[in-house]
DNA sequence: GTATTTCAGTAACTTTTGTCACCAAACTTA
DNA sequence: TAAGTTTGGTGACAAAAGTTACTGAAATAC
């Protein structure tokens, strides 16, 4: 059994015997190293990503700021967009990757055919829609809602879960441009963080503080 | 030819018939007048609506705070959500009627059988939780990089193209409301939009100037 | 090595937004 | 009609966030 074959029923851990052979047969894999675009707002996609290994961050932009709107983890299947699913539009978000990431391209024309053959594939590819969604419903209801103490703390939070690690190396510049902010302003919320002792500010890393 | 079958052919332009007698047959229609809750946040759905006629606000409540995402109008079909499709988890966002709204509510049951059996359905359905989500991304765009101001003017036109009409009937109150904002300060503003010929505030309700 | 770039700190100031307090007009309900 | 409610206006102030300008340390390039 191919390298292939194994993480793709890792990803998809029901799926058809059938589907699996087509997937496999259809689709490349790509490698992408740390800190390139996978796809790039306002380009045009045939394929479907769906990420196997690695971390990607997908970013938005508006009006000369880039921001952050949420991670997409290896977990079960996890597609990056579905966008340009049934209609050839610019995509309206662009996806980095934050670590070295694994990624099948799925051929557009294929998934159509995929849809109406295997319900399966359906399911799964409308489980990570609606997770996706949730995700940035929450990303929403955070910066409407809070202000960016608050949305700093949560962030450096979710950046410590996904790099299993509370030693987090990341510069004011980036944690700016990510909340949608000044580096300033990170500068000044840090050191306010750090008088309450919730963190550290280390050479170019912050050690998150876990209290009890 | 009943009436709903009349509608349901405009809100589902390309439906096999055979899904179309499904649908008449198992589902129910309700009418929900205005300024009634859809959805509320928190609680379980175990039918999937899709509006035919009428406008909903979609709001996401945190923090005591209540914000309009976006609105669903019966343009071709619209569902309201797709959250609670496969898995039975309390949604994370109401919905308010904002004018008497005519509902198509299908049991989620049978949602599940016709993915599988008419592909037709399956497109239409991913084709709203894409709109959807762009509505969605469309706000926090607008929220992450726009200050109040423009944020309001954004909202008043929004809400003129909604209603076709330039008179706005909508209280500070509201509006501070979706903004996620308070009263004084959309007074504030619109003081200041009045005294640059944008708007003109009339007693409960506000007329948009359009210019040339 | 030196030069350049990246990074973080910080003071001073401005703008934006939020909050409090209070008023008056208009509408609603009894 | 009287009482209560909703609505909008506004001044004063506070808090949050953005901006400008400058500093020095550390990393990287040459």
């Amino acid at each position: 059994m191919s390298v292939e074959r194994i993480e793709l029923s890792q990803c998809f851990p029901f799926i058809e015997k059938e589907l699996e052979d087509e997937i496999i047969s259809s689709s490349t894999f790509k490698i992408i190293p740390k800190g390139k675009y996978v796809v790039k707002q306002g380009s045009y996609m045939n394929f479907l990503p769906i990420i196997l290994d690695g971390l990607i961050k997908m970013y938005a932009q508006e009006d000369q700021v880039e921001f952050l709107l949420y991670y997409i983890r290896p977990n079960e299947c996890c597609i990056l967009s579905f966008n340009n699913l049934f209609n050839q539009e610019a995509i309206r978000f662009s996806a980095i990757t934050e670590e070295d990431t694994k990624i099948l391209c799925l051929p557009m024309k294929k998934v159509k055919e995929w849809f109406v053959k295997y319900p399966s594939f359906t399911r799964i590819i409308l489980k990570n829609f609606q997770r996706n969604y949730e995700d940035l419903l929450n990303t929403t209801k955070q910066v409407v809602c809070y202000k960016i103490e608050d949305r700093l703390v949560n962030y450096l939070n979710e950046k410590a879960k996904h790099q299993n690690c509370n030693m987090i190396k990341v510069s004011h510049k980036q944690i700016a441009s990510d909340l949608g902010t000044s580096r300033e302003v990170i500068s000044r919320i840090t050191k306010k963080l750090q008088s309450t002792s919730l963190l550290i500010q280390h050479k170019r890393h912050i050690e998150l503080i876990v209290s009890n």
